[in-house]
DNA sequence: GAGTGGTCTAGACCACCTG
DNA sequence: AGGTGGTCTAGACCACTCG
């Protein structure tokens, strides 16, 4: 269960980054330095730098150094990092209310994506939540996980309030990628009433299927945004 | 202008991808068998590996090898890969029509993005493309390009058609990241009739900021999307 | 047990930037 | 000239999969 070094070492600067501690625009000690601090090669710190650049933390100049990267006004919800990072990269204050808890269900029929028949079987876990930001609501989100090897997991509350950070410390389940569709819709009186909009008002309608270091374990997401005053940001490297 | 080992590994590899040489389900060569056969490291060519991995063409799978992964249904058009390399990879038949050719002219005020007094000052080419998939309208797409240093880059067609492949070629440019912001808006009479829409009709709204191996140059789109058949998608790693 | 990808070491040379 | 990140070498040990 050890982390490897190389993911120490991006926790360790990632919540630098994130804690303030080092600023946008500040400089990176170098690889050399950090190779030095960690007790570990270049190689290794590297592979952690190269993460961070990945996920727009911080850019790299060659003959300079790395500079940590601004914080972005728009909501970085298009990428698959959870709900939760993306509140410590906003200005915005984001919070959640949970509509449905966690609860165990057949998985609908049809269904988004197509399961194979051990997810089919397992039935799944729902729950559905409500993203807001600044008091405005901004992104309903409704998601289903496969019912594997999953004990216990209904009848305990959200750590932290995030789905991806209870996975982690209960399973050490991870989300390691993310397929997404993006459609334009109108919104229904039904959405629109949670949104907070009118009916027939233009939203994004999104489809989600993260993959996990779990082979063949993947967490699907159902989202309508409401992008009237927050666009949803997306960074890619 | 000597591409590093690990990218010729990378295109070769990709190229075999695309070319069908290597098709959906197929093991690549292990990165042992790799790294003689391009008489090179495993570290070079998981270098090249992990591009592949990081942009969908492959999954890795430990004690197994490296697996060519599904074409995509859906227009992977949210990621940075520009349009022509989309066109390789989709079931669909994609293509493009010239709105406007690239032209000289001043930057729109106010502009979506903030222009440091650099580009400002230079102007910038302008373009506009209709993309179509299955000959419907998906997609229309306006390109700012800073005036700088592009000497005589109005005057040329584009190579193949494609922005960034000239960018390539002619002033070795290549474009590294992307940053977007999406939005669904009700589309105007314009583009309306451009993507054989109602007014009124949901469509996707997308301002871009493509990031390039070129400091400080960046290229700007300004994207409007008919989401009606095809869903716009995208692949994070 | 043989082969795979994941992690890591301890170096090297290069192009680039800054003082 | 000295430091930075970009590329690369030639190994090593590990956890995992498969026959």
């Amino acid at each position: 269960m050890a982390l490897p070094q190389y993911k120490i070492i991006y926790e360790n600067l990632k919540n630098q980054i994130i804690g303030d501690i080092y600023q946008e625009g500040d400089l990176l000690p170098s690889e050399n330095e950090l190779s030095r601090l960690h007790d570990s090669t270049r190689t290794t710190v590297r592979q952690a730098l190269g993460d961070l650049q990945k996920e727009g933390y911080i850019e790299k100049h060659r003959g300079k150094g790395s500079i940590v990267t601004s914080q972005k006004s728009t909501l970085g919800l298009l990428s698959f990092r959870g709900f939760s990072e993306v509140v410590g990269q906003t200005e915005h204050i984001m919070n959640t209310e949970m509509l449905q808890k966690p609860r165990l269900q057949k998985w609908p029929d049809p269904f988004f994506y197509s399961l194979d028949p051990l997810e089919q079987n397992a039935g799944c876990i729902f729950l559905k939540r409500l993203r807001k930001a600044d008091d405005d609501s901004v992104m309903l989100e409704s998601t289903y996980i496969p019912n594997l090897r999953l004990t216990r997991f209904t009848s305990k509350p959200l750590i932290n309030n995030s789905l991806f950070r209870s996975l982690h410390i209960l399973h050490q389940i991870d989300v390691v990628n993310l397929d997404q569709e993006v459609r334009a819709i109108r919104c229904d009186k039904e959405i629109a009433r949670k949104l907070k909009l009118k009916e027939g008002d233009p939203i994004l309608h999104i489809y989600r299927k993260y993959g996990t270091n779990r082979e063949g374990f993947y967490i699907y997401s159902e989202l309508h945004c409401n992008t009237e005053k927050y666009a949803m940001g997306s960074f890619f490297k």
